[in-house]
DNA sequence: ACTTTTTCGGTACTAAAGTATGATGACAAA
DNA sequence: TTTGTCATCATACTTTAGTACCGAAAAAGT
């Protein structure tokens, strides 16, 4: 792709060059019993060969692209994306099964519920529960659900 | 980055001209042995100006000034608004003791936490509690927290 | 194989919550 | 004045929650 196309430059180019050399010839063979115009041959050749150059540069050059990056704040709203607390869940050392009562607790689920949800006996929910409520420093389940919603280690 | 590798092309052409040039000269010289040092300086001169056209070319080339918007997007926690739903609140009809009976359940507190907080009887607390459960169709504390919360009633 | 920890379950008890019913006084509407 | 509603309080009772202490089985270290 490129290729062809410096090629082409190429060839272009070649043949400008060819076509300089005539005319170049042509002018000195015109100018030729003037010898004091060398002075104004020289000039000509000098101004068209800068502006020669000054095209075939821009030709060829890409063109400078420089990138001006503005950024524009764009304000979006985050909707409020609930994420646990997990540092504060770590300190409170709740076991898995203390931690699933919690959530339970936190639904508004009883005892028996409970027990029933996770066929357990309500015995071992009951012990849970006060074990939890010793870990949390609550003396109710709803305390424990207050907190435990303050604390951002339920949803 | 590209313009190295256009000057690159641009110093190849000019080399290739001059190659050219010289040959050409070269041959001239040498078939004919004529006093033309001005064709070399001619070309010379042309090689020269052509280096300078190009070099000035870069040079005064103006960069196209691109400008990219780029969207940066900025996170804005969105204070959660907290609006009480009032159709809700009127469709359970609570009156004025049974709504702060229940702003102070959700808080976690006891009946005689509310009781001693209001001034009133634990009598009273419980009857209001009973007929808050009435209204709100549950039948425990924590159930009514939750619910209250769903219909976003209270905080 | 042994301890230790975790998990589960039980008993017994106390405290709190929840239900049912009714009485009292205040206060507004008829 | 009477009526009715409402908030308050009480009694009596049932249910649930919570505490304390203990024991057994399973899992996990050692």
């Amino acid at each position: 792709m490129t290729l062809l196309k410096d090629f082409r430059h190429i060839i272009l180019y070649g043949l400008i060059l060819a076509i300089l050399v005539f005319a170049l010839k042509w002018i000195q063979w015109k100018f030729l019993i003037v010898d004091n115009a060398f002075d104004i041959y020289a000039g000509l050749i000098a101004v068209f060969f800068t502006i020669l150059g000054i095209w075939v540069a821009t030709q060829l050059a890409k063109p400078k692209v420089e990138t001006v990056i503005v950024e524009k704040e764009i304000f979006v709203m985050q909707a409020e994306e609930f994420s646990i607390n997990e540092t504060e869940l770590k300190k409170l050392n709740l076991n898995s099964r203390e931690y699933e009562i919690l959530q339970l607790l936190a639904k508004g689920h009883s005892n028996a519920d409970i027990a029933a949800n996770l066929f357990l006996s309500l015995s071992t929910i009951k012990t849970h529960v006060s074990n939890l409520y010793l870990k949390m420093d609550v003396k109710s389940r709803t305390k424990a659900i207050t907190k435990a919603k303050q604390l951002k280690i339920i949803e």
